[in-house]
DNA sequence: GTCTATAGATCGATAGAC
DNA sequence: GTCTATCGATCTATAGAC
């Protein structure tokens, strides 16, 4: 029964966010055209219009998604509560969420001027939210003694933009597993903070 | 004697990679055209091309400038023999040059997959070349027992991307001078790579 | 829901006058 | 060294057939 035209039993939308994902973090929202998206799905261009009013609205809700992924998947985490255990989990969880999901990472950061005012500032709310639970838990530990950090705010955007950098060398089957980079990471984090 | 034609004395060339470096920073290269270059400057698209055979060249040119200028600087800086005092001086020297050149640093990291792939190379050596320079460092101390790195490369690694990130938050004429971001950041590595 | 076709704008780069 | 003018290509988005 295959179809060369037609209705693909909603796939098609799908297949579209992910095409344009991929050529995004490759190329840049700018340098991509509809064209190049519609032809990675294997549709004309036009079709894109029955998914998104625009190409502007594309790339806000991928970003958007991404980041509300990040945000549930953080809030649905068991997290210890001793600040020492939290931070480790924070850490492995960033490093691997992020990891994961490099080509929307990338995008969430190098697009952000891509974006009209409202929605940057919809996505940058979303970003503050993420550092502010990152930035709680150095608060705690701080004021628990376990921590000692000159500024909870400069620490956290520090741990955040040390663990984010994962992203820039990291190669899957290289010589390390993601567990091992969470053990590296982890040791530096931890004595970074440490009272 | 002002002209509104002709001759700009030599000028031309260097406002012109001034304000294609503004504008690829804030716009990105694939979102800048020519003739917005053109206009920033004063004179028309043809004239661009008296100063650069095309816009990639001008891309290109703005980051090895920026890597070459990173590279000499930190090679005439005059550096401590203690590897303690060094990561010290390394730490205090990536913050101010690159908060200082804030446009350079974002295109040089930014705007790498829009560089040919001869370009790419280019500057992925330049990189390269000053990465190793901190892993030199750590190497050293690690060696003469004053730090412990769980891996030298991924250490440097993630104090170049924790001192960069700087960048995404601070603000000149905010809460902290240029100073004690140094010295906030040097309390966190320091500790990071203790023994 | 996808197609073809196209409107209307803008792009990088070049040619030739001055 | 800068201008005006333009070529040929490409872009986003829309209209209307099927």
């Amino acid at each position: 029964m295959a179809r060369t035209q037609g209705s693909h039993s909603g796939v098609t939308g799908p297949r579209i966010r992910s095409a344009a994902l991929k050529l995004f973090a490759q190329q840049g929202y700018a340098a991509v055209s509809m064209r190049q998206i519609a032809s990675e799905v294997g549709v004309q261009a036009g079709a894109l219009y029955n998914y998104t009013p625009d190409k502007q609205s594309l790339l806000f809700d991928l970003m958007e998604e991404h980041m509300a992924g990040l945000l549930a998947a953080w809030a649905a985490l068991e997290k210890p509560a001793d600040p020492l255990a939290r931070l480790e989990a924070f850490t492995r969880f960033h490093i691997s969420y992020n990891l994961e999901r490099a080509d929307a990472v990338f995008i969430a950061y190098m697009e952000l001027r891509n974006l009209t005012a409202k929605n940057f500032d919809a996505i940058e709310a979303m970003r503050r939210q993420y550092e502010d639970a990152l930035e709680a838990i150095l608060t705690d530990g701080v004021a628990g003694g376990t921590f000692t950090v000159p500024d909870t705010r400069i620490a956290a955007m520090a741990v955040i933009a040390m663990l984010t950098g994962v992203n820039t060398w990291y190669r899957e089957g290289g010589r390390l597993s993601l567990d091992e980079v969470g053990t590296i990471y982890w040791d530096m984090v931890r004595k970074a903070v440490a009272a």
